[in-house]
DNA sequence: GTGAAAGCGCTAACAC
DNA sequence: GTGTTAGCGCTTTCAC
């Protein structure tokens, strides 16, 4: 087996002490100018590399990052995956991902691995299930540097970036007022996640500030975050055939939408609904019935959150100063 | 900021030597039932965990693996992630996921950065622009164990697993054959991936063997694998301008399938067209134009890939004995 | 400007 | 059955 090399094999081969050769390659000034290009020119040649878990073993850094998302197959979570990748290895972090797949036990579980691997720091979206989140409380006190994005939690206090979910919400909610929508229906995603409140409160608010009383009939909780077709099914359905039929619908997720989707594709006569829906699928303008959609931005948020992180992982000292930041997100409107 | 507990920690607190905590905890036998009792109970009362930098510094193992893909955002890699992740965490590794998108310069750096990075083995499926495998032959002839999935590379010898692509595109041809379609089309992906080639052959043989000449005016090779929407589109226009305009379209790939769809949708007098693609996006049944599609066993060939890596890595000697592993895919018929 | 020595956390000879 | 020692590759005092 390949055998890569050491400081020492560079010392030894120079005819100087190990510790030069750390600080040349280290670019000190307390090295002579000289020596330094020797060695820097030779590492070059023998193609040397430093050998991370010595590093990590001195530094008492990794230089590795974790995530936490939902899902890798999620687009949203894809784009913003390239995000934070972009940034990270050109800083000199790889990452670390973890699904939680919405559950609960595997995002204690892929936490508990990742703190257990010494990351340096986690990047974290809530899964969908998660209401208590004593796990989270834990390493944030024991000092592990953690950013949320997305799906963040208030509760705990550091750096945060998510989509402006109310402002989003707001809009696509006037606009179909605007275009002569009344009876609008909403399925949003599970209840203890920070975007669904935030977007509810966005649809509740451009109702209100058009005189549209808030009709609860037209509200459907999607608990599993639409991971449950039949739930989603079941939801659109009744929504349907409530008393008050709707003439549009708004959808608080992609994999909602996707799953409401395929939900009006069995039922006859959804064809004059209005839907508009969150989704950062690259196939969403190719889907059957059309949906009109909220693209966030995705990619920016996660260079925003490496950032963020590498910003609390890097300060000498403690950070007391938080800032959470909201991205616009983009409507497109189809048919 | 928090500090991790140490063998040295328990020694101390217990009153024994470092070595033989490590013992205890090791699980070896030549130490006293009662010690090692002592140390367990201690060990999980402070919530000890070991040191991954000083294991690998040690052991000059990293219990990292590496993964090369082209794009997590697509449905097949993500679905093959997945299977990867489920057996790798298990067995104690965690897995740095890179992506090449398909650019031959990403390809080399980020395996250089995942060599360098000191991986125990790699999982790669090539990128669609590599013609030339210097930086795959070196790696693999310093030792580093690297297995192959979906698209392979046959010059190289080791384990690899792939679906079986002859296979499925002749079926799927010959199906289209036995539904009545004579004129059928192919939009094969980048001519240096391996699975284009097999798909492609495949494609041919259920032609001859059903007496129908092949037709040169029907093929397309995608040089950028669909990322290139204007390319597909030109494919789908010049193919469909033809003299002998065919009446079924086979598809080399997922994102090929919806960049042609999307040139479709463009498209007047298409509806008679029969389309089948490979694809494993969970959204495909909802697309229009509707298309049958080719689904591959991705999450089984991710399990498959990194229990041979495994194997490899975790192997006391060289090994000399590869397998190629082909799997079935399914095909879905719709309308 | 450069070198020697110690130590990060862990394990494997080697003693006893 | 248990302890002592050395060393994995690196950096950082502290000398000179």
């Amino acid at each position: 087996m390949y055998k890569a090399a050491t400081i020492k094999d560079i010392a030894r081969a120079l005819d100087v002490s190990p510790s030069t050769v750390s600080r040349a390659l280290r670019d000190s000034h307390e090295v002579g100018t000289e020596t330094k290009q020797k060695v820097l020119e030779y590492a070059r040649q023998i193609n040397y590399h430093y050998n991370p878990a010595a590093l990590s073993l001195r530094s008492r850094r990794s230089y590795s990052i974790g995530i936490m998302v939902a899902d890798v197959a999620n687009s949203f979570f894809s784009q913003t995956i390239n995000g934070i990748e972009s940034i990270a290895y050109e800083r000199g972090y790889n990452v670390i991902i973890t699904q939680s797949h919405d559950s609960y036990e595997r995002e204690v579980i892929n936490m508990e691995h990742l703190a257990n691997r010494s990351v340096d720091g986690l990047l974290i979206s809530m899964s969908a299930q998660t209401v208590d989140y004593a796990h989270v409380t834990r390493l944030h006190e024991q000092g592990l540097p953690i950013v949320f994005f997305d799906r963040i939690l208030s509760d705990i206090d550091t750096f945060k970036v998510t989509t402006d979910n109310f402002r989003s919400a707001y809009n696509a909610t006037e606009a179909l007022i605007k275009k002569g929508y009344r009876n609008i229906a909403h399925l949003a995603n599970a209840p203890q996640l920070s975007i669904t409140t935030e977007r509810l409160n966005g649809y509740k608010a451009a109702l209100a500030d058009n005189d549209i009383p808030f009709n609860e009939n037209l509200l459907r909780h999607c608990y599993n975050g639409g991971r449950d077709e039949q739930e989603v099914e079941q939801a659109v359905n009744s929504i349907l055939s409530a008393a008050d039929k709707p003439d549009a619908l708004f959808i608080a997720s992609d994999r909602i939408s996707t799953a409401c989707i395929r939900a009006l594709n069995q039922i006859k006569g959804a064809d004059e609904l209005a839907i508009i829906g969150f989704s950062n699928s690259d196939v969403v303008d190719l889907l059957s019935p059309r949906i009109s959609y909220i693209r966030q931005r995705a990619f920016e948020m996660g260079q925003i959150a490496i950032e963020m992180l590498i910003k609390l992982i890097e300060s000498k000292y403690p950070v007391y100063e938080f800032e959470t930041k909201l991205l616009e997100a983009e409507v497109y409107w189809q048919k």
